[in-house]
DNA sequence: TTTGCTAATGTTATAATATTGCAAATTCCA
DNA sequence: TGGAATTTGCAATATTATAACATTAGCAAA
């Protein structure tokens, strides 16, 4: 996906997804890291759906494919894919989305339309530099940050306005 | 609770738990909710902690008072709670805390020790300016954010200091 | 005081999400 | 090739959350 590429604009997901999987094996082989076919599945899954999944929706997939997988079997490859950056947990979801900024170093913030729900992820500097200073007030050293903000998205906005 | 007690220092918590109780029967009395035994003692439990508590662990302590409760009962008492804005949902916890800003206006941000598990919330203007301008410049329209921060309290941070 | 309404609670069952522990297979690499 | 480390398979189970429906409590009007 281009990276201005927006989740609600029309795009070839297909040539997205594809490159997604591609800069996926250059990180692996950078860090070391054995993308496994399985690996590989649920991260090609998770990023054809511009909306979060969630585990059992992963499983049941490869259910479909003729793996015969149990949670555990996700869950992993998840863990995988989280530490090695190319997939985000939503906490709010229960779910995950694929990484669009692997190359960047970022904190993770996300847009998430209650409507259509689809995820956009942003590199917001400005966000992460008032938090680290909000928790600086308090004495409080930060490792990771959790940002989601649910609303509605331009796309569905623009949808029901017209109504 | 003096508004600027923390978490982590010593401090007189049962009085903290009764003025906690007495601005929520305030409150819900101004909403015309009604704040029957089994909320109010929902809630008394969730400020007893300072630590989030598991819908679960309520449940456990509502058992061993006598009462018979189901999971539904507390989820119920916390749906209920949550709407009156008395308690938070900590989504990365899967764990609710007391609110300990039910006068302001305010999107809570909560600092959570991976260390002693104590969550701090606060009201941090800086951040939701900024959550907003970075959701405006991609036309979202947010209508709830969830903030959430872990790392090391200051508490837990002169502990580790001094091994 | 009954009647009727609404909010709240009880109860059972089950859905949805996530982890543990151990054994087997595979991969790495010396 | 052999041995260690990583990955996977698998069964069981833990944890978190909700659905669906029956019952009861609170309260106001007839």
């Amino acid at each position: 996906m281009s990276p201005s590429a927006l989740p609600y604009r029309p795009h070839n997901h297909d040539a997205c997804v594809a490159q997604a999987l591609t800069e996926a094996r250059t990180i692996c082989q950078q860090h070391n890291a054995r993308l496994t076919p399985t690996r590989e599945r649920v991260l090609e899954l998770i990023w054809q759906s511009h909306k979060p999944l969630g585990a059992y929706d992963v499983l049941a997939v490869l259910a479909a494919d003729g793996h015969n997988a149990a949670p555990p079997t996700v869950y992993r490859a998840l863990d995988f894919l989280q530490q090695h950056g190319l997939v985000h947990r939503i906490a709010s979801l229960n779910a995950f989305v694929g990484c669009t900024h692997t190359d960047k170093n970022h904190h993770g913030l996300f847009l998430i339309c209650r409507c259509c729900g689809n995820v956009l992820e942003l590199t917001a500097p400005g966000v992460s530099d008032a938090v680290q200073s909000a928790a600086a007030d308090e004495a409080f050293q930060p490792d990771n940050m959790t940002i989601e903000v649910s609303g509605i998205c331009p796309g569905c906005k623009s949808d029901t306005a017209h109504d």
